[in-house]
DNA sequence: CTGTCATTTCGATAACTGTCGATTTGACAA
DNA sequence: TTGTCAAATCGACAGTTATCGAAATGACAG
């Protein structure tokens, strides 16, 4: 994959390389643990689960400093890593911009591990 | 889950709290956090796809610096968060030792992030 | 075009993480 | 008990990451 794509890092080695086939290359090793670091954070942790728990499906990112007990930068800095993991996607809506999960990526990492 | 079992970390929260449920608290996120980050690493992804891909399921540590081209001690501590974290398992065999998988809390993981 | 308000970027700082050489600990054989 | 070799711990350092206030950018209404 192009290293310069950082919109969709490592969706093509998600699906091709399952975590038991083969010893990873030093590469693709690299990519995934761009998904995975994404996702290993306490605050990036629950930023997804409260997209993943909520009726809509999605939240506006105005609620999120005051549920996430942070500030707007800190959770624009949380918001932009996990978008460039792939892993939610970004509505301008009006005013506000509104965040869904990416279910598939999410999908792929979870089929990625699944080994036993 | 008490903060001082360091051996199997989140073992009981990922069996509990599917991501998609509730938004996670912020200790369940960090010990969440704890799991994942211990798979969030390139050297880490590695070993742990050595060992799946291994016919054997096990790898003997004394392979290890060899296979990931790092010294000793690094492969040693890389080993130690992926044991902490509940993701593989030591023996003792003779002078060597070995390491397999918890294919539960890989499958765990996996089971989490299940939500499309 | 201008003002307002949401969001990103910048700059700085503290905390964390990966790495290795040196040393210590630990297991086993004789 | 002692010698040998494997593995963990220690100490140090470089690179990365989380965090926030301040400033810049961007979207929208009038």
């Amino acid at each position: 994959m192009k290293k310069s794509d950082t919109t969709k890092i490592a969706a093509d080695t998600l699906c091709c390389f399952p975590l038991a086939e083969a010893p990873l290359s030093e590469e693709d090793a690299s990519d995934l643990a761009v998904v995975l670091k994404a996702l290993a954070d306490p605050v990036r942790l629950r930023l997804v689960s409260i997209i993943a728990a909520s009726a809509s499906g999605e939240v506006c990112t105005c609620d999120l400093p005051d549920l996430l007990d942070r500030s707007q930068p800190t959770v624009s800095h949380h918001l932009s890593l996990l978008t460039k993991a792939g892993i939610v996607e970004r509505e301008q809506r009006g005013k506000w911009a509104w965040f869904r999960l990416r279910h598939s990526q999410i999908e792929a990492i979870s089929s990625f591990l699944r080994i036993s």
